[in-house]
DNA sequence: CTGAAAGCGCTAACAT
DNA sequence: ATGTTAGCGCTTTCAG
């Protein structure tokens, strides 16, 4: 019932009152050209005398598109979802759509049954392309999507042969400045806290740890390798487990920096001094170093450029619809806060 | 280019299939009844068969409904979207829709231009009705819906008499139990740190705070208020005065938890022990107790309850058009952590 | 450059 | 209980 109400002028209304055809109507509001200019003021002026607005459910059908790309979270956990690093993207996201007249749909991707209904939705035309989030190993909804060759980017990949087009960051190469930089502060014992190692994301920020502390010499064997969730809770369960476990830990690497306060909780619980006796750097999926602590450092993921390359790539698919892949991996940086 | 690829089944080849009318198909994808039970099953047969899906746009072009409720977020501030408050709501909106074949399109209107996109959007009829949070005292957008005449219901409101349906907690209430709370352990020397006055949920808090003060006769004027703006940052700032103010203050009671969080941060800093020397208390609008601290006592919001009473509203206004607000007002709980 | 006409796939009112 | 019909408001040929 929601609908326009009754009254709503149609395009034939705006054609009257132009005194045009309803085609030369249809191409003002599309911006086609080949409309004398005179025509298109005059169609113009109609239109905003009438306060027309021209009904998607009819454009749509004629057209066959939605004029829309739903933007779809997939994590199980839906704590994830009210992490920062994702209200970020939706923004860079919402900003790089706003120069076109594509509607942007949030959706939730949790369960099977959800899984389904969004792909019932897609096929139901409602939606021109999608763009995941936060996809986890084994999630199949992208290729579910690829059977009806809907145009899809993802944030991250689900492993290092992603078949999808894909917008990463940098993970392998940001671990290892992250830990570079904590043994160029004269750090040798530095342990890590890893993502869900089912997740190929928290096992590139692994890579580059082994891979700094190998090139190094300071390799120290599993004993340093905590694995967490990406929580702040896991990240205090081991930091507590590697305090234990390593007293002359001097260093951590965390793969999120969720997990980095939580770490930096306990130590000071434990009365050691931060960053002095015990620096920590955190992986910035989430931006809680702002929030949380100013001596936290970090290695900050570029979230507007990833929005935008994830929407550019989405464009393209639109566009061509040529099946290529392309992929888009962007350098991260390190924000130093304290002076580790 | 996104739409149904063009093999597509359509209702008409469905109800070749099945033998029957295109209005019969209707009728069962519809789950209207009137439908004898072997020709619903042979239809239903025809459309696995074909796998066939309902075009949406062809299905609101006809209707005049698009099936489709928007959640829309007029933050300004673009961090707040990132609180968990608010991902609660959506997986609680989302959950109560999930009975039902509406769709949920969460929406960003955080400036003028989006108001307008949003406002031409619904125009447009793509969708049946807009669910609202965080609306500022001066927010529009309510207004504008309204003259749509498009069903909206509010998640708070903008002042005492919102003209417009609403859910809301009781804010005064909570606030009022967790100084009263405060007070009853013995405290006396409570300083409350408030949300932007501007906002109509800061002002119920507030109001919450001196009810309780006056009551137990210990209200000691403005110098204990200090307004922040619900982040953690703000909190640390209206800690930090509060302990230049009165250096003998005892307990803190804070509009939201976030703010609580930062408090609590500059209190241990200061080397006083929470609770035994301080005791402070957070309006769980985030949730946050659970990541930060454990020692943080929190006012619960039903959140769950919160999603299921605006869905619940919303869908009344979809069938009745009478044009009646509906106000639901729902308690909030104290959850004990400590032992203030 | 512009008007007319033919659908897009579905719902709902009207027949039967 | 079910088939038939007339649109819903727009895009897109196809003529002119």
């Amino acid at each position: 019932m929601g609908k326009q109400r009754s009254g709503t002028p149609t395009l034939e209304e705006v054609a009257a009152l132009a005194g045009v055809g309803r085609g030369t109507v249809s191409r003002v509001i599309n911006n086609a050209d080949g409309v004398k200019d005179s025509t298109r003021r005059a169609v113009e002026r109609a239109i905003t005398e009438l306060g027309y607005v021209p009904n998607q459910a009819a454009r749509s059908l004629a057209a066959r598109r939605a004029d829309a790309v739903a933007l779809a979270m997939t994590e199980t956990d839906w704590r994830q979802f009210g992490e920062p690093f994702f209200s970020e993207i939706v923004c860079a996201v919402s900003d790089a759509l706003a120069g076109t007249d594509i509607q942007l749909l949030l959706t939730l991707v949790r369960t099977d049954a959800e899984r389904r209904r969004f792909v019932e939705y897609a096929r139901g035309g409602r939606i021109d392309g999608v763009l995941l989030m936060s996809v986890r190993g084994g999630e199949p909804l992208p290729d579910m999507l690829a059977e009806l060759r809907l145009p899809t980017v993802l944030l991250g990949r689900r492993s290092g042969d992603e078949c999808a087009s894909y917008v990463d960051s940098d993970n392998v190469g940001g671990a290892r400045d992250a830990v570079d930089h904590l043994l160029r502060s004269g750090r040798t014992h530095v342990a890590t806290i890893t993502g869900p190692l089912d997740m190929y994301v928290a096992q590139c920020r692994l890579r580059g740890y082994e891979e700094a502390m190998r090139r190094a010499g300071h390799a120290h064997g599993p004993t340093w390798i905590v694995e967490g969730d990406f929580s702040e809770e896991s990240g205090r369960r081991a930091m507590t487990e590697l305090l234990g476990r390593h007293p002359e830990v001097d260093a951590v690497f965390a793969a999120s920096d969720t997990m980095a306060a939580g770490a930096l909780n306990v130590l000071r619980a434990a009365g050691r001094r931060v960053p002095e006796d015990v620096a920590v750097i955190g992986f910035d999926d989430f931006l809680l170093a702002q929030h949380t602590d100013p001596q936290l450092t970090t290695v900050r993921q570029p979230v507007e450029e990833i929005g935008r390359a994830m929407v550019r790539l989405l464009l393209e698919a639109l566009e061509d619809s040529s099946r290529a892949w392309r992929h888009v991996i962007l350098p991260t940086r390190l924000i130093r806060r304290d002076s580790a």
